[in-house]
RNA sequence: GGGGGCGUAGCUCAGUUGGUUAGAGCGCCGGCCUGUCACGCCGGAGGUCGCGAGUUCGAGCCUCGUCGCUCCCGCCA
């Protein structure tokens, strides 16, 4: 029935072409388009209707001696209407060519105009270039969407995940789904919790990502596994974070690092093929994190530009600056990073970055400016003639530098300094903005400390393989094991990670210990994986690249919203559909949960 | 949990030291116009200045609170 209904509505109506595809060559045809109303211009005779489909924009004219009724019924159409229209094909006059449209050479004269829809005005025009407020443009996200800009982003992520595939599947991988009702994690990210009906009082997470599943997989024999996969959680979000995002996971058997970078490279080779026409250059420098931090203070690494950092603990450790000495005594480091050219900052201006390295928790930033004159500082009074040699040595300090140090614990001097040499990168311009710089960090510790928990965290994931030569330290000296875990990094933003696994069960056991963790407790949380890994686990490792991130880079985008058609607020809310509400009474008894009374109005 | 920015017409914004009736451009509605393509010309409608208190003779403007959007820190194994 609804579809004899739609057949009525269109009649013989059926398109002919989209609305990119006319040009000079076709000329003379009958054509029927289909599409929204871009604009119309009404010259009081002739009318203009710019018509827009997915694929372009096509002129279409009504002349009221071509046909006095349907000029006259083209008055009634308005902004974003969808019509239906059959005519002919014609060449536009001389100089009157749109070079701003692919079909710009012709314009399509109606004999038949059927309106399909008449549209409410848009609360914004529905085309590039025009500023509109985020709130309002995801409160009509469908609106939105059907601006080109957007409507090419989204068409560019497609393309991605078919190249994706097309890769993987063309690499021997498997495309399984793995389930989004499991369990709890007990530790990183919060979990969305979802209650059972069927269990009173119990509930499934869902996933942060599928690890334990892939590794079974890897257990069961499939070797190469691969899934784009929707991934859940619940903390804070970020330009570059949604609660829920998309992840190219994938798993392989039988591997070590170098297999699976290689795969990893040549999956970004194609993909960059494919989507941008762009060949990268393979394989992408590594680094170990080590390295990373100490030449960048960053373990994502921006390898567009140098700037590096320099580390001065100890020329700083003899001085009589006491700030100095003091952090080198304290098992901290003096970092340093010398802005070329920049002597000329103001005041003012090296204020705003000291306040900039505080939101990093640095303490302060201390400055050495090279003049014509001489060191221009407040504290080049403390340095020996000796000590500023070697610092000029260390540093290539040069007439028009400026030096910025920052004396902290290690991990906040180079973060401070790390994100400074990002932020001055930017600002001084000497980030090339058309390159691709992709950089492996790997080596990664295995733990960190948690100052809050007291206690030890696996930096990746408790189910990443120490290095074997480590395997020792790994009770007594954990914060020393180093990991068989990586990172790709591109820009500066990290899109990707991954490690080889632990495959026996001893070891996972061993690490798990580490971790401060019971047997009791791990054997009740992670029991089928032990269990599952003494069955025949092969080695195998893996990796998961953020393909909203990937996309956000290969659109050029900035904010990770730009790339998802269906995106939430900071306040992880939608505001198309307003999610979440609250749940009907009848639907929480049902699930025997009753809501803690929130603050009213709230 | 914390810090910064923003919130005035449908949209994007301006709004003086706190002072009479809150403006502009675009959009919208009506009229005119046969070659425009951001068409043009004429006319018109349209306001809970996010919300709530407070100070004041008087608040879009000052103070406090609150809500929303956004960027960042924490958080994100």
């Amino acid at each position: 029935m609804s579809e004899k209904l739609q057949l009525d509505f269109l009649g013989e109506m059926r398109r002919t072409h989209a609305c990119n595809q006319l040009s000079a060559k076709d000329v003379g045809r009958e054509v029927v388009l289909g599409g929204w109303v871009l604009r119309r211009r009404d010259h009081g005779g002739v009318i203009f209707v710019d018509l827009r489909d997915r694929e372009g924009i096509t002129q279409i004219v009504f002349n009221p001696e071509m046909d006095a009724r349907v000029h006259e019924k083209a008055h009634e159409i308005r902004n974003e209407f969808v019509i239906a229209i059959r005519g002919k094909v014609e060449k536009r006059p001389e100089g009157m060519t749109n070079v701003n449209i692919r079909t710009g050479e012709i314009e399509v004269l109606v004999s038949e105009l059927k309106i399909l829809n008449s549209a409410r005005t848009p609360p914004f025009m529905i085309e590039d270039d025009v500023e509109v407020s985020e709130t309002l443009r995801l409160k009509f996200r469908h609106l939105d969407l059907r601006r080109p800009h957007l409507q090419q982003s989204i068409i560019r992520r497609h393309k991605a995940s078919v190249s994706v595939r097309n890769y993987l599947v063309n690499n021997g991988f498997l495309e399984i789904e793995t389930p989004f009702l499991t369990k709890s994690t007990p530790e990183g990210a919060r979990d969305y919790l979802v209650p059972s009906r069927v269990n009173p009082g119990l509930f499934y997470a869902l996933p942060q990502s599928p690890q334990i599943f892939k590794q079974l997989l890897m257990i069961s024999g499939f070797d190469r596994y691969y899934q784009i996969v929707r991934c859940f959680r619940d903390e804070d979000l970020r330009s570059d974070r949604q609660p829920e995002f998309t992840q190219i996971d994938m798993e392989m058997s039988f591997v070590g690092e170098d297999d699976v970078m290689a795969v990893s490279e040549g999956l970004m080779s194609a993909l960059f093929k494919d989507v941008l026409e762009m060949n990268l250059d393979i394989p992408f420098p590594r680094l170990s994190y080590d390295e990373a931090m100490n030449r960048y203070g960053l373990d994502k690494p921006d390898i567009r530009f140098g700037l590096e950092l320099k580390d001065i603990s100890d020329i700083a450790a003899g001085s009589d600056f006491k700030v100095f000495a003091d952090a080198v005594k304290k098992a901290g480091v003096v970092k340093a990073l010398n802005a070329k050219g920049c002597s000329d900052f103001s005041r003012k201006e090296i204020d705003d970055l000291s306040a900039f390295t505080a939101i990093y928790k640095a303490t302060g930033l201390a400055w050495i400016k090279v003049r014509e004159d001489g060191w221009q500082s407040p504290i080049v009074k403390y340095f020996t003639e000796d000590e500023k040699k070697a610092l000029a040595q260390r540093l290539d300090m040069q007439v028009g530098d400026l030096v910025f140090f920052v004396a902290d614990k290690a991990r906040i001097a180079n973060e401070a300094l790390g994100h400074l040499r990002n932020h001055l990168g930017k600002r001084l311009g000497l980030i090339d903005e058309s390159r691709f710089a992709f950089l492996w960090v790997t080596r990664f510790p295995m733990f960190e400390y948690d100052e809050d928990g007291k206690r030890y965290q696996a930096m990746h994931h408790p189910f990443t393989s120490p290095l074997e030569e480590d395997y020792d330290k790994l009770i007594d000296d954990p914060l020393s094991v180093k990991s068989r875990a990586y990172d790709l990094v591109l820009n500066g933003s990290e899109i990707g990670g991954g490690s080889i696994r632990i495959h026996q069960k001893d070891l996972q056991e061993k690490v798990f210990e580490a971790l401060g963790m019971e047997k009791e407790s791990y054997e009740e949380k992670f029991g089928f994986l032990l269990s599952a890994l003494e069955s025949g686990a092969p080695p195998h490792g893996g990796i998961a690249f953020g393909f909203d991130r990937l996309v956000m880079m290969l659109c050029g985008e900035s904010s990770i919203r730009d790339v998802i058609a269906f995106p939430k607020t900071q306040k992880a809310v939608c505001l198309l559909t307003d999610a979440p509400s609250e749940a009907a009474k009848a639907q929480l008894d049902e699930l025997c949960i009753r809501v803690k009374n929130v603050a009213a109005g709230a």
